[in-house]
DNA sequence: CGCACAATTGAAAGTTATCAAACGTTGTGG
DNA sequence: CCACAACGTTTGATAACTTTCAATTGTGCG
């Protein structure tokens, strides 16, 4: 096991501080701030500067955007090795707020770039994260636009069960730390809507939910089909 | 004016060449290939090894990714300036159409990944460019996601409104390469609803459509108002 | 000029939202 | 430890928006 500088981070096989050498971790680590956060905490507001990078190191959180009326969009859920703080013109495009008590490591954005400078392998890295952030939202505007009710909550079900197999492959039973308003603004769904629909995937015996916060796959096949409508 | 020794881009300013010095702005020139395509070409597939990045140096494309079924979801309308070739696990992640005929600058993925690592500033150029990319596909979420029929249209309208404005700031007329059915894959609407919106947006006096292939916004408050719901 | 395709308009149906009420859960204080 | 309050979830009935299906009109091109 390759010696790690980075005493902070117990996720930093998937963090930004993946690939680099003993060096520039040591480096990055001098940077980070470890912060922690309690449920229903604000960690950052849409359009202020953008002074932070984050990356998530325990717990969850939402990124959301909100139109003038109250109407609110998530935008993602963040776990363990994710990152926020991307920004345009200088400030957040987003919200966050915590959903489940974290804890966070925080870089400052001139500090990180000038680092970034010295250590293209870090620049690399944060490319990589965003391209692949990229993608993922895209798959998102694939949902938003055009699936139903049921395909966007069993593709949801389905995202959150592939990621909690990549942490521990013989799970079955998957965290939903997330309110059904929540999992609703993420879908573009209503509360009742979402309900409805977990009752009826219940129903089949696709899911069932042994504990609140939990939901269980029964059948992961089924799943799949109904997460893209075949 | 400063010399330009990528003689294959007019819009250089605001491509992946921006921002870079003479010296290594001809180190990426000489990677450059530059290729035209028709409309209704296909340039690059959903799922296919993604061997390439492009730049857009004229005319018009749309990405899009499908359902087994064939519904489509329209993930952006790319112009002069925009790159597209993002990819995860080194596969692009949708496919590329044109919509009015177009000339790409192509890059080899491989060899620009090497010349990126020679080259800092680019790499730089590239995360910047996939940031602004990111932040405008969260804000296309929160229109999927949560705007009604005619917020959709409005804000559609209005963001081809100002991108027409940097290029052309006393442009009223803004350019419409799309089909109705184009517009609504990208809107998460029906061919019919997009119809049915735009006569709506006529009545009110919003816009015009003075020839097809057009919009003439005639109150751009309006038009803004509408857009968020207000 | 006419054909093929795109856009528009209309009527009916369906999915999801809204409004409303009941049920559960959680946390706190008596 | 129980009771209650506050909040989140579930379920039901109705309404609204968008889709679907269908027909007509308009446009571009051979």
């Amino acid at each position: 096991m390759p010696f790690k500088p980075c005493d902070k981070c117990s996720v930093s096989e998937m963090a930004l501080c993946n690939a680099l050498g003993c060096d520039d971790l040591k480096r990055l680590s001098e940077l980070a701030f470890e912060q922690s956060a309690q449920k229903g905490e604000t960690i950052i507001n849409e359009a202020d500067p953008a002074s932070y990078l984050f990356n998530v190191t325990s717990g969850a959180l939402k990124l959301y955007k909100l139109l003038p009326d109250g109407r609110r969009q998530i935008t993602g859920f963040l776990f363990p090795g994710d990152f926020m703080g991307i920004a345009m013109n200088d400030c957040y495009a987003y919200s966050a707020e915590v959903v489940e008590n974290c804890t966070l490591c925080r870089f400052s954005r001139p500090k990180l770039e000038k680092l970034m400078r010295d250590v293209p392998d870090l620049e690399h890295r944060l490319l990589n994260m965003v391209s692949n952030e990229l993608v993922l939202a895209q798959e998102q505007m694939l949902l938003l636009g055009r699936k139903t009710a049921q395909e966007k909550v069993a593709s949801f079900i389905k995202t959150l069960y592939e990621r909690s197999l990549r942490r521990n492959p013989l799970a079955t039973s998957v965290p939903l730390p997330m309110s059904r308003s929540d999992i609703g603004d993420y879908l573009g769904l209503t509360t009742e809507t979402v309900s409805r629909t977990f009752s009826a995937l219940k129903k089949n015996g696709v899911i069932s939910i042994p504990d609140a916060g939990f939901v269980q796959i029964n059948d992961p096949d089924e799943l799949e089909d109904l997460s893209s409508g075949c």
